[in-house]
RNA sequence: GCCCCCGUCGUCUAGAGGCCUAGGACACGGCCCUUUCAAGGCCGCGACACGGAUUCGAAUUCCGUCGGGGGCACCA
């Protein structure tokens, strides 16, 4: 990869959630090449997912990803010559692009049900066989009109293999007998990721693929669809998966993949990136402490590991002290005091201060792992002991996927709970403020929710429910 | 069940047939420095999953076994 034409390539979050460590992980090694080769380094947001995208996430991944660095060149919030950037805001082509497929016999309509699949799915797994679609429909010619329910699905070859190079794993093969006739557009008209991917990257002129060890599989699907159009395939990098403590895929159960913890946490970007590039990467020379300069001028694909590296976070600890200790006193001043979590806390706590050092004892909850504080405090006045375990229980499971996490649609919810269920207001409110700051008395209770954030509430509404099943037994 | 990827200290990794009695970092243990804690210094613990094959020689190549992971959606 020495030599090198400009090479474009892009990141392609799902707006569904926090923005994860692993769209970081990519980011990195995408910006490194773009740099490397005087190319670009595209944003592409994949909501096709009606149910589960929303704007907020959008929101979030922006800011995680500028807050590391990893700014982009084009993207939907800046524009640029191959936009949209925004899958939502590009379906004429999908459509237009998979009605060629059909015209040209590589792609067909299908109308089976979602009840046959699953019926069928379920004998194929009952009988021990590769679940899959039958192909029914493949050669039916079938033309539903629009308002009959259908998707469209390509037609793998049924003979033959499909063989790529992968830029870290060197030739892998695969035969097409292995892949269905995946659905490339679903019955709400939107694209499936395969379709959309290959048509954006198609599109946006993307010439390396850097994603997941999890996307290998359906790479001969993706190859076959640049085929039937007749376009020139990106180059493909598949990196290895994170990995929790366990081994498994990286996931928040087990460890922290929210890039809004790790900035709330005070770990400094450049030391994130720093680790990241650790993970599965290293130095020609092995220094362990480099900047992301040093990552653009000595990347290169043939140093990426291909076994999935334990996201474990002691050394990340280790890193960023080595980066706090090597700033100078103004610098980490500097750091101290524009952290957007002393921010954000400002407003909630100045009307309460007298003297400016009461703004520490105000906050200091804001930073304890593990809050102490009295167990009979969670229980409010007047009220019965064993009702408060119900009251953080229900509050908890209402928040607990809510979006947006945003203090007034928070206080909606806690208000419609509480009415719901004729409980004392006053009372309900007062033991989760104590479960989350660990005293009675607290700047308001979901502006501090909006500011602490949904992973440390409910840890702390469940720290607050295990003392009080401790105090019961 | 089928397909694919992977397998070096607890963890991240170096290693592309002899330079390997396998190197570094984190973590861990000890000592030193020190009013404490960190930081720093020194020392230590600690791995080529297993079995065959190829070779004068294998962590490095090949095969098998075992183990881990991923995929098999109208989710990405």
């Amino acid at each position: 990869m020495a030599a090198d034409a400009p090479a474009r390539l892009r990141i392609a979050p799902s707006p569904t959630g926090d923005p994860h460590v692993g769209t970081a992980y990519m980011s990195l090694f995408d910006l490194a090449v773009a740099r490397r080769t005087r190319g670009q380094f595209i944003l592409r947001i994949e909501d096709t997912d009606q149910a589960r995208s929303t704007p907020e996430a959008e929101e979030t991944i922006f800011q995680a990803l500028r807050w590391l660095g990893l700014g982009w060149d084009e993207g939907p919030d800046v524009g640029g010559p191959y936009g949209p950037y925004r899958q939502s805001e590009r379906l004429p082509l999908y459509r237009e692009c998979a009605e060629q497929l059909v015209e040209q016999g590589h792609a067909y309509y299908c109308t089976c049900t979602p009840e046959r699949l699953a019926a069928l799915r379920q004998q194929q797994i009952a009988a021990k066989q590769p679940p899959g679609y039958d192909r029914r429909c493949r050669d039916l010619g079938l033309r539903p009109r629009p308002d009959e329910p259908h998707v469209i699905r390509m037609k793998m070859p049924l003979e033959g293999e499909s063989i790529f190079t992968d830029l870290v794993r060197g030739e892998l093969r695969r035969p097409f007998k292995d892949s269905d006739d995946q659905v490339i557009v679903k019955s709400d008209g939107f694209p499936t990721y395969h379709l959309a991917v290959v048509v954006d990257d198609h599109h946006m002129a993307i010439s390396h693929v850097v994603r997941g060890e999890e996307w290998i599989s359906s790479t001969p699907k993706h190859l076959q669809l640049y085929r039937c159009f007749g376009w020139e395939p990106p180059r493909f990098a598949h990196m290895p998966l994170l990995r929790n403590p366990d081994r498994s895929k990286v996931s928040k159960r087990k460890n922290p993949t929210s890039l809004l913890w790790y900035q709330r946490q005070g770990y400094l970007p450049e030391a994130m990136l720093n680790f990241l590039a650790l993970l599965g990467w290293s130095m020609p020379d092995g220094r362990e402490i480099f900047s992301f300069d040093d990552v653009v001028s000595n990347f290169t694909f043939d140093r990426v590991v291909t076994s999935g590296p334990v996201f474990a976070l002691d050394k990340l600890q280790s890193i960023n002290g080595q980066y706090i200790r090597g700033m100078d006193p103004e610098q980490l001043l500097e750091r101290l005091f524009r952290r957007d979590y002393v921010r954000a806390q400002l407003p909630l706590v100045q009307e309460r201060m007298r003297t400016l050092n009461e703004f520490h004892t105000a906050t200091a909850f804001f930073y304890a792992d593990e809050l102490s504080y009295d167990r009979s405090l969670l229980i409010p006045k007047k009220a019965a002991p064993d009702d408060v375990p119900q009251w953080l229980k229900a509050v908890r499971q209402r928040i607990e996927e809510f979006r947006p996490w945003r203090a007034v649609p928070l206080e909606e919810q806690l208000r419609e709970l509480v009415a719901e269920q004729s409980w004392n207001t006053g009372q309900v409110f007062m033991a989760v403020r104590v479960a989350l700051t660990g005293s009675t008395q607290s700047p308001p209770l979901t502006e501090t929710m909006e500011v602490l954030g949904r992973e440390k509430t409910l840890q702390r509404l469940d720290r607050a429910l295990q003392l009080l099943a401790e105090e019961a037994s």
